[in-house]
DNA sequence: TTGTATGCGTTATCAA
DNA sequence: TTGATAACGCATACAA
């Protein structure tokens, strides 16, 4: 009979009562070294590990983690969150945890998932209305972290990326190719991370001592149409054009580019471009693009840690801020008017 | 004090037992239709919804299901399992499971996870070396569905997509097109779906009356690397050129359209080529590809329901066979040797 | 058709 | 420092 090992089996085993296992697994100590050397014996002996149906009945935990996403067709298809949940889901195995993808659209959705019953804890990342939301969890006492900041004042379970310095690459970088006039075409300005990218571009530009003009600015859906339409809108506005565009995202990258390339600019010969986030495509098109590059997965780590040990009263050190780096491809190259 | 209600409870307001309340719940029908009726009242009127891990243990059972994906780089980046995780997830949460990702690199690993701990069963997608997974997974008795049949004989929980159907539409609608001479590149035929990609690829061959050379065939690594290597050797070695190439997968036919482009052709007025996942870049990449789709969501749908079912007791319908169809755009055009 | 009693594997309370 | 014992919420064998 090849049953699985319980708590009854060691007790009897190292002479003591359940009880008494209980306490040396759990860290109690008000149990002498001598016995729990002994109990330690047997577990590892037995190969015992604790039934976690039985801990979450008793302790009234699921031992599940969820990683929160507004449920829409990009979601999904976005491998910002495939990889967030590669990292997640490491860490909650390490824990003995389960991480699952819960989404629903709008917080009335939320209201009817009886999240609590699915589990412990979640991750929120960036999605429009972000404060809602952690207000919202924030106010249900739903234990979770977020990434990206939000506006609240007394909540630092939170994970960002350090996008200053992402941005400060990249413009800087632009700027040693001898570009001067840099343009930035936005997503919605609704989403947190959205803000703050435009936020470090307006700042780095003055480290930089370039000028700002309204011109190179263009705002538009997180797509490759609001790419194309962002980019058409500053090349037409502009009398004198510039010589290089952000986009706050790849996939906005893209239309930007194909839309340059619509009315007869050569990318990056006659203007240089350059995306956020190096999502998986950024490397097939052409050409491959110059991105700012987060560590996804690690972010997925660190939000899974926190969360963790969040739920398990452990010590952590919030907030976390996780470093980017520039990945130079073919979109971008020195600007032939200064040569 | 708004704790939430127990099978007690129910018993209490219903004038009956917890035992009563339980065989209600379960649909044992030796049970009148009065107590019946009285009981789910209550039930409804508080809301009750049995917990979970109170269940869990005395069923022993995890109600957690796992996606098993061989680990690698390359799987997670693949939309294709960040599709399929979103079907499983939605059919899981309907059931009340959970679903997770559960990944390792070769038996060995998965030996050391103790898979019955995480899961209750698992949906394996079609990896190397697929049927010794199978074979583990069925000999250790841990409940699964396999995308993708392998080669057992008595195992019938799988789901497959109707790859035949999608070879055959985009072969005749190449030859539609005025294509004759059509070749493929291929990834590892260790993968069974590229085995059979590969055989369907010959049968309508045949079906169309089209003659076969080897010389229009070649395999490489998965990958536009692989892509690009396979289209230089067919491009290499045949006198009379392919006027058509079929890749086995998306990313290899981005490998094909880079080589093709560097040496010259133009995609597609010299040469057609077509795709097959439609994963997302697939639009992005210009020409952007013609492929063949699966719903891959609701293979995951299918999945899920499937396993859920088996766990469950439930009547289900196996195997399963889900549609895929053609999506044209602007990798193919007519064949210009028949204008 | 329903109730009683017991067990699932832990943790926690209270004595000892 | 340890042991009995009672929960946790549900399912089920057996009795009534």
């Amino acid at each position: 009979m090849e049953r699985k090992p319980t708590i009854k089996d060691i007790a009897k085993l190292a002479g003591v009562t359940p009880a008494t296992v209980s306490y040396v697994l759990n860290g109690n100590n008000r149990v002498s070294e001598e016995t729990r050397k002994r109990v330690l014996s047997v577990v590892r002996q037995l190969n015992y590990r604790p039934n976690m149906s039985a801990r979450a009945l008793v302790r009234n935990r699921s031992y599940r983690i969820g990683l929160f996403i507004p449920m829409s067709p990009r979601a999904f298809l976005d491998p910002f969150f495939a990889e967030l949940l590669r990292g997640l889901t490491e860490v909650a195995l390490a824990y003995r945890y389960v991480a699952s993808i819960i989404y629903a659209n709008g917080l009335r959705e939320v209201e009817s998932l009886h999240i609590r019953e699915l589990v412990d804890g979640l991750v929120i990342t960036e999605i429009k209305m972000h404060d809602e939301y952690i207000r919202y969890f924030y106010d249900k006492k739903i234990p979770f972290v977020s990434l990206g900041r939000g506006s609240h004042k007394h909540f630092e379970d939170y994970v960002v990326a350090d996008a200053k310095k992402g941005i400060r690459e990249a413009m800087k970088y632009l700027y040693r190719l001898g570009h001067r006039r840099i343009g930035m075409v936005l997503g919605p300005l609704g989403y947190e991370y959205i803000q703050e990218r435009y936020r470090f571009f307006r700042e780095v530009q003055e480290e930089l001592g370039l000028s700002f003009s309204s011109q190179y600015i263009a705002t538009g859906a997180n797509s490759q149409e609001g790419g194309k339409e962002g980019a058409r809108r500053i090349m037409l506005r502009s009398t004198v054009k510039p010589t290089a565009i952000l986009a706050s995202t790849d996939i906005m990258a893209v239309g930007v580019i194909e839309f340059l390339q619509s009315v007869g600019y050569q990318v990056p010969d006659d203007l240089s471009v350059v995306g956020y986030d190096d999502v998986q495509f950024s490397k097939y098109i052409r050409p491959s693009l110059t991105t700012i590059r987060q560590n996804v997965y690690e972010i997925g780590r660190q939000a899974g840690t926190m969360l963790i040990s969040q739920l398990e009263h452990l010590p952590y050190k919030k907030p976390l801020q996780i470093p980017v780096k520039l990945v130079v491809r073919n979109s971008t190259t020195v600007n032939k008017e200064n040569l």
